[in-house]
DNA sequence: GCTTTTGCCGCATAAAATTCGGGGAATGAC
DNA sequence: GTCATTCCCCGAATTTTATGCGGCAAAAGC
């Protein structure tokens, strides 16, 4: 044992192959390591042994099905604006951890410029709406808030860009 | 051919083994057949078939992995309102087809109440965001833009919430 | 130039996916 | 109530895929 390799951190090289497997299983996550290694012009072996890799240096965090939210009934959404009564720590904290329990926020963002977190909620209908708002409205510290409800989805979450 | 089952459009039948299976696949998509099965309580064959039928049903529209924005150098993301300078057809539609073309807009979302379009980018670091805005001012029909710059993401997109 | 390291290939084995035929329970006809 | 039909499920057989293991070749280090 002559000389330990002392990473930093989890600086383990990414190379352009490295890039492409994630850009294929970003968009096809449930392709077979087969098929995957002929995309990539690599065996099966050392490219199922790559993306392991990446699963355990965490930059591959999961894999998820993409369901179809309108076809399951939650064909609306919106996104709210939430103003604090005050802007410290604990009231910051005591927010966050209310908020994450309502399953009709589905993304949560501390933001600068205006307003102290924007939220985006997934509901079934407006109905919906009035009781989820009616729960925010009541989480610890909200001053207030204002809705905008999206009419069209242009464009999805597409991911990131990695080149190909 | 006694009785045709006329369907009304896409209207199949969707019961609790499929909900769940759902549930399980969006949140890892990757998991093997004869294991979701044991899952939901079914042996590998009629969970397979469940499965592709979601699938060709269009429930379940992709698979995907989930990578690590940050540690892929996508650490920064804001939301944009704009606001375009007028509210006819051509306008709307000329904006849509070019900001779908930005690499850097994850999303776009036609809003009611008060801006027109809410875009969320992501960005590898403040320089980027730059670049992206003058992008976006200049699209065809863009008057004005707001960004909200993402402090800390609380909450991620996390699913539709099926009742498992 | 030699040694060490790194990463790839290809094979062998185990596991999983996929296809088929058959059976039982619920549904509906009469 | 009985019989025919239908719907799903199970389990076995076959094809594919995943996975672990040497061994080789190119690249890096000294």
């Amino acid at each position: 044992m002559t000389g330990v390799k002392v990473k930093a951190g989890s600086a383990a090289v990414i190379d352009r192959t490295d890039t492409r497997i994630m850009a294929v299983l970003q968009a096809e996550g449930r392709i077979a390591n087969v098929e995957l290694a002929r995309r990539v012009n690599l065996s099966p072996s050392p490219c199922l042994e790559r993306v392991r890799r990446l699963e355990a240096a965490g930059l591959i965090r999961s894999y998820g099905a993409k369901l179809d939210a309108a076809a399951l009934g939650y064909g609306t959404s919106a996104f709210i604006q939430v103003t604090l009564d005050r802007t410290t720590a604990d009231v910051f904290d005591r927010f966050r951890d209310a908020v994450v329990l309502i399953d009709a926020v589905a993304e949560c963002h501390m933001v600068a410029g205006g307003f102290d977190y924007l939220l985006k909620l997934r509901l079934k209908d407006m109905e919906a709406y009035r009781e989820v708002l009616a729960s925010i409205v009541d989480l610890p510290g909200v001053a207030q808030t204002h809705t905008y409800v999206v009419i069209e989805a242009i464009k999805h979450d597409s991911g990131l860009p990695l080149k190909a």
